[in-house]
DNA sequence: CATCATGTAATAATTAAAGTTACATGAGAA
DNA sequence: TTCTCATGTAACTTTAATTATTACATGATG
């Protein structure tokens, strides 16, 4: 799947995890996702080195959430996964000895890491609990119930 | 060539423009980008539509600016360039219908409008001219003339 | 009119990301 | 035990996006 981001795809994930207490599997997070189970339990080793997650193996295994989602940030999760650029620019090689291109460089990498900051920042000040009572009050705003949050994904 | 972004290389060839008064060929102006010449016509033409730079066909042509340094920001550039995407980040496609997905993907997405703004406004703060001023303040520092700049790209 | 240089469309090559396959490991059920 | 389920990971394939290249047209200059 060509997804909007990583993190997008991971709190995607973890907030399915938040609404059911038993362990669901990777087949069934990728289907939600749509991608590939594998893509899941690669997205999510990450977090569950973190402690964030806890994987099972055999019959009724699978995912669940392991933190106090109060506690825990997007921030969190975004370092989870390796801090993934959140930039559409990559880290000049400096190599080329032209000063013109250094200069060219510093003042736009200056500019851009000023906005990673305050994306960071944002991410900092932003829990899993946070996000999970506004996907609630989506919910509540368009009518459904909670259980319905299971069942919303396309055919 | 992989770049760190477009609006990086061209203002990479505008500062090597700023340094020269006669035209400068598409073909010279790869070299220093270590790319090829119809990228950088291309990657031109949005500036000449703006007319930020002119372009000279024939013997002695190639490429001059044709614009007053201090009088255009980073933003413009970005701009004439068809304002790519400076973040990491696709404009979801909200179609899925599933809740926790839009939820998550609201909250990162205005996030990431906010880190995009203040990109663009620094960008918007930045003039061509004092950017040109680092890159002089830069040689200065290093001991080099401005002549020398014509001459800093790899063998 | 030969040469130089840009303008632009079309195609090829490269690269990074995602998807997939394959097989190993471990946990529970029969 | 042994079979099935589910994760863990490495290796490989596919896909999508970007960039590079080719090809040819246009216009300017000597």
């Amino acid at each position: 799947m060509r997804r909007t981001s990583k993190l997008s795809a991971a709190l995607h994930i973890l907030m399915h995890l938040a609404e059911r207490d038993a362990p669901v599997t990777s087949e069934v997070l990728a289907k939600a996702n749509q991608t590939h189970p594998v893509v899941i339990r690669q997205t999510l080793a990450g977090l569950r080195d973190k402690g964030y997650v806890r994987s099972e193996k055999g019959h009724g295994g699978g995912w669940t959430l392991a933190c106090d989602m109060a506690s825990v940030t997007l921030h969190d999760i975004h370092t989870a996964l390796g801090s993934p650029s959140l930039l559409a620019i990559s880290e000049p090689s400096e190599a080329t000895g032209c000063l013109v291109e250094q200069a060219v460089n510093a003042s736009l990498h200056q500019a851009f890491q000023a906005a990673e900051s305050l994306l960071l920042a944002h991410f900092g000040q932003v829990s899993l609990a946070m996000l999970s009572a506004d996907i609630h009050a989506r919910s509540a705003a368009r009518g459904g119930s909670a259980h319905h949050l299971e069942h919303a994904h396309r055919a």
